[in-house]
DNA sequence: CAGGATCCATTGGGATACTG
DNA sequence: CAGTATCCCAATGGATCCTG
């Protein structure tokens, strides 16, 4: 079975599914798009993510760092410094995810009136 | 500030997480792939989805029927019968998604290697 | 400044058993 | 057949404190 002419059979489905599950995690994409205009310190994203905590900031950047989106460069300065950026790999992700939240802008007020229909018919 | 034109203010940015999680959550992707070309019964579902288990395939169709990404349809017969099928709505959400699947796929290797690499430093 | 370490609450999700 | 109810474990994520 494929879905959309992609291959679920095992291996193909599990990689697909690690991608979502990253793109689907708390922060990935909201940081990967907050690096979109190149290469930001990491007070400087914790401060822009807002909300984020450091902890999970880290644990993020560590993620996408592993997976090849993200590149980490420590300035060796007192104090230290250290400078995320995209790579190219990063980059492209913008277009798909981009394509996702927009799909999420325009259809936001529709769900959130299904949900409150539902919650009403629940209710009844 | 904005995120490749769409605004994330508190409002937008908090709907645009939302749906992003449900992407995210382990199962609602594949469940709307699986009903792309028609309504499926439950079980059918069930078995297609291969690894899910009845208690989350409930809950990952009850939100998406609150979402409004899929309707449930009750056949009063014996033994029950119940339809689940995607909404315009649902439909809508295929193209994003599959853009996102096929990113997944044609970056994965390049993923596991810059993984694997990562790894290697790491434990060096 | 950048993050590691620790503790803790919440949530996600699987297994099993039961029901109309 | 299509669920619901219950139990339980693992993962997620926040708060706080500490350090080179």
């Amino acid at each position: 079975m494929t879905i959309g002419g992609i291959p679920d059979h095992p291996a193909e489905c599990a990689g697909i599914n690690e991608v979502l599950a990253r793109v689907g995690d708390k922060w990935s994409v909201l940081v990967v798009m907050l690096l979109r205009d190149g290469p930001r310190r990491f007070n400087q994203l914790k401060r822009d993510v807002a909300g984020i905590s450091q902890h999970m900031l880290t644990l993020t950047l560590r993620g996408l760092e592993r997976d090849g989106l993200v590149t980490r460069t420590v300035f060796p300065t007192i104090p230290p410094r250290v400078d995320y950026e995209l790579t190219p790999l990063g980059h492209s992700l913008r277009a798909p995810v981009e394509a996702l939240g927009k799909w999420a802008l325009a259809h936001q007020s529709a769900i959130k009136a299904a949900q409150r229909s539902f919650d009403a018919r629940k209710n009844a």
